[in-house]
DNA sequence: TCAATTTAGTTTCATTTGCAACTTATTTCG
DNA sequence: CGAAATAAGTTGCAAATGAAACTAAATTGA
Protein backbone atom coordinates (compact mmCIF):
# COMPACT_ATOMS: atom_id res chain seq x y z
CA UNK A 1 0.00 0.00 0.00
CA UNK A 2 1.44 3.70 -0.88
CA UNK A 3 1.83 6.08 1.54
CA UNK A 4 -0.25 8.94 1.76
CA UNK A 5 1.16 12.85 1.62
CA UNK A 6 -1.23 15.61 1.98
CA UNK A 7 0.43 18.82 1.00
CA UNK A 8 -1.63 21.06 3.63
CA UNK A 9 -1.12 18.64 5.73
CA UNK A 10 2.52 18.04 5.41
CA UNK A 11 4.42 19.90 8.67
CA UNK A 12 7.42 21.44 6.74
CA UNK A 13 4.90 22.92 4.19
CA UNK A 14 2.67 24.33 7.49
CA UNK A 15 5.41 25.70 9.03
CA UNK A 16 6.73 27.21 5.85
CA UNK A 17 3.57 28.82 4.74
CA UNK A 18 2.86 30.07 7.90
CA UNK A 19 6.54 31.93 9.24
CA UNK A 20 6.23 33.10 5.48
CA UNK A 21 3.81 34.97 6.37
CA UNK A 22 4.63 36.75 9.33
CA UNK A 23 7.78 37.38 8.77
CA UNK A 24 6.33 38.79 5.37
CA UNK A 25 3.99 41.15 7.63
CA UNK A 26 6.31 42.18 10.05
CA UNK A 27 8.92 43.16 7.53
CA UNK A 28 6.58 45.85 6.15
CA UNK A 29 6.48 47.51 9.91
CA UNK A 30 10.08 47.32 9.99
CA UNK A 31 10.68 48.60 6.25
CA UNK A 32 7.63 51.31 6.29
CA UNK A 33 8.19 52.68 9.13
CA UNK A 34 12.21 52.57 9.62
CA UNK A 35 13.22 52.11 6.26
CA UNK A 36 14.92 48.08 8.18
CA UNK A 37 15.11 45.24 6.81
CA UNK A 38 14.40 42.12 8.98
CA UNK A 39 18.15 41.35 8.73
CA UNK A 40 19.01 44.40 9.83
CA UNK A 41 16.22 44.55 12.84
CA UNK A 42 17.55 40.81 13.95
CA UNK A 43 21.16 42.49 14.66
CA UNK A 44 19.72 45.50 16.18
CA UNK A 45 18.10 43.41 18.66
CA UNK A 46 20.88 40.94 19.44
CA UNK A 47 23.00 44.02 20.02
CA UNK A 48 20.19 45.56 22.28
CA UNK A 49 20.30 42.20 24.19
CA UNK A 50 23.90 42.25 24.57
CA UNK A 51 25.62 44.98 23.38
CA UNK A 52 29.82 45.02 22.14
CA UNK A 53 29.15 41.76 19.87
CA UNK A 54 31.20 40.74 16.86
CA UNK A 55 30.29 39.71 13.21
CA UNK A 56 30.81 36.18 14.01
CA UNK A 57 29.17 35.93 17.44
CA UNK A 58 26.13 37.83 16.34
CA UNK A 59 25.65 35.18 13.35
CA UNK A 60 25.86 32.53 15.64
CA UNK A 61 23.33 34.24 17.76
CA UNK A 62 20.91 35.31 15.01
CA UNK A 63 21.35 32.07 13.29
CA UNK A 64 21.84 34.46 10.11
CA UNK A 65 24.95 34.13 7.06
CA UNK A 66 28.10 35.88 7.79
CA UNK A 67 27.40 37.64 4.56
CA UNK A 68 23.25 38.87 5.68
CA UNK A 69 25.53 40.08 8.60
CA UNK A 70 27.72 42.07 7.23
CA UNK A 71 25.99 43.68 4.49
CA UNK A 72 23.25 44.38 7.51
CA UNK A 73 25.91 45.81 9.49
CA UNK A 74 27.38 47.99 6.76
CA UNK A 75 23.64 49.24 5.98
CA UNK A 76 23.05 49.97 9.93
CA UNK A 77 26.63 51.73 10.07
CA UNK A 78 25.75 53.84 6.89
CA UNK A 79 22.25 54.54 8.68
CA UNK A 80 24.10 55.77 11.89
CA UNK A 81 22.36 53.21 14.09
CA UNK A 82 25.61 51.22 14.96
CA UNK A 83 28.84 51.81 15.91
CA UNK A 84 31.97 49.51 14.94
CA UNK A 85 35.04 49.72 17.19
CA UNK A 86 38.03 47.47 16.05
CA UNK A 87 38.90 44.96 18.88
CA UNK A 88 42.79 46.06 20.43
CA UNK A 89 43.98 42.76 20.14
CA UNK A 90 43.02 41.69 17.01
CA UNK A 91 42.65 43.65 14.34
CA UNK A 92 40.50 41.64 12.59
CA UNK A 93 37.81 41.77 15.02
CA UNK A 94 35.32 44.68 15.20
CA UNK A 95 32.86 45.42 18.21
CA UNK A 96 29.51 46.41 17.32
CA UNK A 97 27.42 48.34 19.29
CA UNK A 98 23.88 50.62 18.78
CA UNK A 99 24.11 54.48 18.79
CA UNK A 100 22.10 56.52 20.74
CA UNK A 101 19.72 57.04 17.38
CA UNK A 102 19.80 53.09 17.00
CA UNK A 103 18.69 52.42 20.45
CA UNK A 104 16.07 54.99 20.55
CA UNK A 105 15.02 53.03 17.02
CA UNK A 106 14.73 50.02 19.09
CA UNK A 107 12.79 51.17 21.46
CA UNK A 108 10.05 52.70 19.48
CA UNK A 109 10.23 49.38 17.44
CA UNK A 110 9.99 46.84 20.45
CA UNK A 111 6.03 47.41 21.66
CA UNK A 112 5.29 47.19 17.72
CA UNK A 113 7.00 43.88 17.67
CA UNK A 114 5.77 42.69 20.76
CA UNK A 115 2.05 43.77 19.47
CA UNK A 116 2.39 41.68 16.57
CA UNK A 117 3.26 39.23 18.49
CA UNK A 118 0.28 39.15 20.62
CA UNK A 119 -1.82 39.25 17.86
CA UNK A 120 -0.44 36.28 16.18
CA UNK A 121 -1.09 34.08 19.29
CA UNK A 122 -4.24 36.33 20.52
CA UNK A 123 -6.30 32.86 19.46
CA UNK A 124 -4.43 30.87 22.01
CA UNK A 125 -5.03 30.79 25.68
CA UNK A 126 -1.90 31.24 28.16
CA UNK A 127 -1.58 27.55 28.51
CA UNK A 128 -1.80 26.56 24.87
CA UNK A 129 0.92 29.21 24.34
CA UNK A 130 3.57 28.30 26.48
CA UNK A 131 2.26 24.52 25.30
CA UNK A 132 2.97 25.82 21.73
CA UNK A 133 6.03 27.18 22.68
CA UNK A 134 7.50 24.34 24.82
CA UNK A 135 6.50 22.37 21.33
CA UNK A 136 8.10 23.86 18.88
CA UNK A 137 11.12 23.90 20.87
CA UNK A 138 11.33 20.21 21.17
CA UNK A 139 11.12 20.26 17.51
CA UNK A 140 13.82 23.08 17.06
CA UNK A 141 16.12 20.77 19.11
CA UNK A 142 15.77 17.88 17.22
CA UNK A 143 16.30 19.99 14.09
CA UNK A 144 19.80 21.46 15.59
CA UNK A 145 20.87 18.16 16.68
CA UNK A 146 20.23 15.88 14.05
CA UNK A 147 22.88 18.03 11.55
CA UNK A 148 24.46 15.03 10.69
CA UNK A 149 21.81 12.52 10.07
CA UNK A 150 19.48 13.27 7.90
CA UNK B 1 8.90 50.76 32.28
CA UNK B 2 10.84 49.71 29.05
CA UNK B 3 8.64 46.39 27.24
CA UNK B 4 11.53 43.61 27.07
CA UNK B 5 12.01 41.64 24.02
CA UNK B 6 14.12 38.40 23.87
CA UNK B 7 15.05 37.49 20.35
CA UNK B 8 15.48 33.81 20.91
CA UNK B 9 11.91 33.88 22.52
CA UNK B 10 10.32 35.87 19.73
CA UNK B 11 7.70 33.80 18.19
CA UNK B 12 8.51 34.80 14.31
CA UNK B 13 12.08 34.79 14.97
CA UNK B 14 11.75 31.28 16.63
CA UNK B 15 9.34 29.94 13.69
CA UNK B 16 11.42 31.92 10.91
CA UNK B 17 14.65 29.82 12.09
CA UNK B 18 12.94 26.54 12.51
CA UNK B 19 11.04 26.61 8.98
CA UNK B 20 14.34 27.42 7.21
CA UNK B 21 16.24 25.08 8.99
CA UNK B 22 13.97 22.53 7.64
CA UNK B 23 13.13 23.72 4.28
CA UNK B 24 17.02 23.82 3.47
CA UNK B 25 17.35 20.06 4.70
CA UNK B 26 14.92 18.99 2.61
CA UNK B 27 15.51 21.28 -0.48
CA UNK B 28 18.69 19.29 -0.23
CA UNK B 29 16.75 15.92 -0.83
CA UNK B 30 14.34 16.99 -3.55
CA UNK B 31 17.60 18.78 -4.97
CA UNK B 32 20.20 16.08 -4.69
CA UNK B 33 18.17 12.91 -5.42
CA UNK B 34 15.55 14.54 -8.00
CA UNK B 35 16.86 17.72 -9.32
CA UNK B 36 13.47 19.48 -7.91
CA UNK B 37 13.45 23.09 -6.00
CA UNK B 38 10.93 22.83 -3.29
CA UNK B 39 8.42 24.56 -5.60
CA UNK B 40 8.95 21.93 -8.03
CA UNK B 41 8.17 19.60 -5.45
CA UNK B 42 4.95 21.64 -4.09
CA UNK B 43 3.35 21.71 -7.74
CA UNK B 44 3.85 18.23 -8.06
CA UNK B 45 2.38 17.22 -4.36
CA UNK B 46 -0.20 19.07 -5.12
CA UNK B 47 -0.98 17.99 -8.67
CA UNK B 48 -0.77 14.24 -7.14
CA UNK B 49 -2.99 15.26 -4.89
CA UNK B 50 -5.73 17.12 -7.85
CA UNK B 51 -4.82 16.72 -11.02
CA UNK B 52 -5.85 18.61 -13.62
CA UNK B 53 -5.36 22.05 -11.79
CA UNK B 54 -4.46 25.46 -13.89
CA UNK B 55 -2.12 27.50 -12.54
CA UNK B 56 -4.07 29.80 -10.66
CA UNK B 57 -5.95 27.45 -8.92
CA UNK B 58 -1.98 25.90 -8.12
CA UNK B 59 -1.25 29.21 -6.81
CA UNK B 60 -4.22 29.22 -4.37
CA UNK B 61 -3.69 25.38 -2.87
CA UNK B 62 0.22 26.01 -2.65
CA UNK B 63 0.11 29.92 -1.21
CA UNK B 64 3.09 30.74 -4.02
CA UNK B 65 3.56 33.24 -6.06
CA UNK B 66 1.98 33.44 -9.29
CA UNK B 67 5.21 33.89 -10.90
CA UNK B 68 7.20 31.38 -9.00
CA UNK B 69 4.46 28.80 -9.82
CA UNK B 70 5.25 29.81 -13.78
CA UNK B 71 8.86 28.86 -13.85
CA UNK B 72 8.35 25.98 -11.57
CA UNK B 73 6.14 24.38 -14.09
CA UNK B 74 7.83 25.24 -16.47
CA UNK B 75 10.90 23.74 -15.58
CA UNK B 76 8.12 20.70 -14.97
CA UNK B 77 7.46 20.63 -18.64
CA UNK B 78 11.06 21.04 -19.43
CA UNK B 79 11.76 18.18 -17.75
CA UNK B 80 8.67 15.64 -19.12
CA UNK B 81 6.95 15.88 -15.40
CA UNK B 82 3.92 17.71 -16.19
CA UNK B 83 1.64 18.18 -18.93
CA UNK B 84 -0.27 21.07 -20.50
CA UNK B 85 -3.62 20.78 -22.03
CA UNK B 86 -4.86 24.05 -23.29
CA UNK B 87 -8.57 24.23 -21.94
CA UNK B 88 -10.87 24.08 -24.88
CA UNK B 89 -13.09 26.73 -22.82
CA UNK B 90 -10.53 29.58 -22.32
CA UNK B 91 -7.42 29.53 -24.31
CA UNK B 92 -5.83 31.20 -21.44
CA UNK B 93 -6.25 28.58 -18.86
CA UNK B 94 -4.37 25.26 -19.23
CA UNK B 95 -4.80 22.32 -17.17
CA UNK B 96 -1.86 20.90 -15.74
CA UNK B 97 -1.06 17.07 -14.62
CA UNK B 98 1.48 15.17 -13.28
CA UNK B 99 3.05 12.73 -16.59
CA UNK B 100 3.46 8.96 -15.58
CA UNK B 101 7.32 10.00 -15.41
CA UNK B 102 6.30 12.47 -13.02
CA UNK B 103 4.21 10.36 -10.96
CA UNK B 104 6.98 7.87 -10.23
CA UNK B 105 9.28 10.37 -8.90
CA UNK B 106 6.67 11.78 -6.87
CA UNK B 107 6.09 7.73 -5.71
CA UNK B 108 9.65 7.87 -4.89
CA UNK B 109 9.62 11.06 -3.48
CA UNK B 110 6.75 10.81 -0.96
CA UNK B 111 8.18 8.19 1.70
CA UNK B 112 11.03 10.35 1.83
CA UNK B 113 9.55 13.47 2.69
CA UNK B 114 7.42 11.70 4.83
CA UNK B 115 9.96 9.84 6.84
CA UNK B 116 11.54 13.12 7.09
CA UNK B 117 8.55 14.51 8.45
CA UNK B 118 8.79 11.84 11.23
CA UNK B 119 12.09 12.49 12.22
CA UNK B 120 11.46 15.76 12.77
CA UNK B 121 8.45 15.07 14.77
CA UNK B 122 10.30 12.06 16.81
CA UNK B 123 10.65 14.20 20.22
CA UNK B 124 6.82 14.28 20.29
CA UNK B 125 4.31 11.35 21.39
CA UNK B 126 1.59 11.21 19.11
CA UNK B 127 -0.69 13.14 21.60
CA UNK B 128 2.11 16.21 21.55
CA UNK B 129 2.31 16.13 17.81
CA UNK B 130 -1.56 16.40 17.88
CA UNK B 131 -1.72 19.14 20.18
CA UNK B 132 1.17 20.90 17.95
CA UNK B 133 -0.61 20.31 14.86
CA UNK B 134 -3.90 21.96 16.55
CA UNK B 135 -2.25 24.86 17.61
CA UNK B 136 -0.33 25.22 14.72
CA UNK B 137 -3.84 25.54 12.68
CA UNK B 138 -4.95 28.25 15.06
CA UNK B 139 -1.97 30.41 14.61
CA UNK B 140 -2.41 30.17 10.88
CA UNK B 141 -6.06 31.20 11.20
CA UNK B 142 -5.31 34.21 12.62
CA UNK B 143 -2.54 35.21 10.39
CA UNK B 144 -5.37 34.58 7.32
CA UNK B 145 -7.76 36.10 9.21
CA UNK B 146 -6.70 39.40 10.14
CA UNK B 147 -5.18 40.86 6.75
CA UNK B 148 -6.96 44.02 7.01
CA UNK B 149 -6.19 44.58 10.51
CA UNK B 150 -2.78 44.23 10.79
C1' DT C 1 61.80 33.65 13.11
C1' DC C 2 59.06 33.34 9.43
C1' DA C 3 56.38 30.45 6.14
C1' DA C 4 52.08 28.02 6.23
C1' DT C 5 47.61 27.85 8.11
C1' DT C 6 43.62 29.62 10.17
C1' DT C 7 40.26 33.21 11.24
C1' DA C 8 37.32 37.63 10.66
C1' DG C 9 35.06 39.99 7.66
C1' DT C 10 34.22 41.85 2.78
C1' DT C 11 33.63 41.65 -2.11
C1' DT C 12 32.48 39.53 -6.36
C1' DC C 13 29.66 36.97 -9.24
C1' DA C 14 26.10 33.86 -10.63
C1' DT C 15 21.55 32.57 -9.30
C1' DT C 16 17.03 33.37 -7.29
C1' DT C 17 13.34 36.16 -6.33
C1' DG C 18 9.45 39.33 -6.88
C1' DC C 19 7.32 43.18 -8.81
C1' DA C 20 5.62 45.44 -12.78
C1' DA C 21 4.82 45.45 -17.48
C1' DC C 22 3.40 42.77 -21.09
C1' DT C 23 0.77 39.35 -24.25
C1' DT C 24 -3.07 36.87 -25.28
C1' DA C 25 -7.72 35.53 -24.48
C1' DT C 26 -12.24 36.48 -22.45
C1' DT C 27 -15.94 39.07 -20.56
C1' DT C 28 -18.72 43.16 -19.93
C1' DC C 29 -21.78 46.47 -21.34
C1' DG C 30 -23.04 50.79 -24.11
C1' DC D 1 -21.27 44.25 -32.31
C1' DG D 2 -17.04 46.23 -30.63
C1' DA D 3 -14.36 49.13 -27.31
C1' DA D 4 -12.95 48.93 -22.57
C1' DA D 5 -12.09 46.26 -18.69
C1' DT D 6 -10.64 42.04 -16.66
C1' DA D 7 -8.18 37.61 -16.22
C1' DA D 8 -4.37 33.95 -17.09
C1' DG D 9 0.08 33.37 -17.57
C1' DT D 10 4.85 34.89 -19.12
C1' DT D 11 8.78 37.80 -19.48
C1' DG D 12 12.02 41.50 -18.28
C1' DC D 13 14.45 43.83 -14.97
C1' DA D 14 16.22 45.28 -10.63
C1' DA D 15 17.11 43.85 -6.04
C1' DA D 16 18.17 40.09 -2.75
C1' DT D 17 20.70 36.08 -1.88
C1' DG D 18 24.48 32.76 -1.14
C1' DA D 19 28.67 30.41 -2.39
C1' DA D 20 33.31 31.04 -3.28
C1' DA D 21 37.18 33.95 -3.73
C1' DC D 22 39.51 37.43 -1.59
C1' DT D 23 41.96 40.73 1.96
C1' DA D 24 43.93 41.51 6.15
C1' DA D 25 45.26 40.00 10.61
C1' DA D 26 46.61 36.47 13.93
C1' DT D 27 48.30 32.00 15.11
C1' DT D 28 50.94 27.84 14.61
C1' DG D 29 54.92 25.20 14.41
C1' DA D 30 59.33 23.78 11.99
Amino acid sequence: MTARLVLNQFLPFRLSVLSNAISRRLAETYSEQFGLTVWQWRVMAILAEDGDLTATQITARTHMDKVAVSRAVAGLIEDGRLQKRTSPDDGRRAFLCLTEAGQQDYDQIVPLALASESKLTSALTPEELATFTDLLVKVAKTVDDGTDLW
